[in-house]
DNA sequence: ATGCTGTTGAAAGTCTATTGCAATAAAGAG
DNA sequence: CTCTTTATTGCAATAGACTTTCAACAGCAT
């Protein structure tokens, strides 16, 4: 799996260890169809029967958000959820950390949108009030396509 | 004050009594600078000498949601803080709870901001996907004007 | 193979938010 | 103004997400 190795490399250069959950992690977000929590990793990878205790699910992904691996999403509710990191611009600030989800009012699915044009926009409307922009969060909520229909 | 009366009359418009618990938050809720979490109120309340619990707070809070007088954000961490109304419609669908914050990375401070552009821009990018937009959230980060400087 | 040190797992703790229930008080009826 | 109904409050207990502490373990550099 190329993503395995790729965020191994990145753990590396960050002088984290390569260890047998992280590597359990990664391959469960890298596998992945949509954003996971940290309770839905540790009982998706129980089930395969892979033990990890959940404190470790927590400090994992810590590390990984800290060498920007993942990113961290508040989907529906108050709970976090991960995805790996993509990597298409958006003319924001923050070109690692662009995500604009979609988040299916019934079903709960989320998906993820991209916007090239949003970036100047948000941009200009914060410098007007003098806010130098970092990072942004989108969260869309509404009904996707199947449930919809 | 204007907006509490504005704020008893929706209420009871919505069926609901007038008490002092809800009094109370409101009048804290319009005299607030920024948003304000439910375990702010109930401590700034107790702090003038008015006694609530917390679990009022957040039926309160619930209430006025309901009503359309408050609008919850997930601002910094992971903690609800609610808003009074703004009255600017974006453009995008959920024209009562419009807010896109700038939510400062050292002082913490919260700016709402207006940006009625983004509104054509997110509702056409997400119906290329068949996902039918309700509601938005939008949380910038960065250095307002002050920390910037 | 060995030792140093970063990591893990388990238990207990924290923090935000919610539920159930008895006591209280708002608002309309008389 | 008092009574009655019923929404609302406060308290205690609970749920759920996340963190801290610490002993035991396992990478990885040598």
């Amino acid at each position: 799996m190329a993503y395995r190795a790729h965020a191994e490399a990145r753990l590396k250069e960050a002088g984290f260890r390569i260890t047998t959950p992280r590597r359990r992690v990664i391959d469960l977000l890298a596998e992945a169809v949509g954003p996971v929590s940290a309770y839905e990793m540790r009982d998706q990878l129980e089930a395969r029967g892979e033990r990890i205790d959940i404190v470790s699910v927590y400090r994992i992904i810590g590390c990984l958000e800290q060498t920007g691996l993942v990113h961290r999403i508040l989907s529906t509710g108050k709970v976090h959820r991960c995805v790996i990191e993509a990597h298409e611009p958006c003319g924001l600030p923050q070109p690692d950390h662009c995500h604009h989800s979609l988040i299916c009012r019934t079903c709960g699915r989320i998906e993820e949108m991209h916007c090239p044009d949003i970036g100047s926009l948000l941009a200009r409307a914060a410098a007007t009030l003098g806010f130098a922009l970092e990072s942004h969060r989108l969260e869309l909520g509404g009904l996707c396509k199947r449930c919809a229909a």
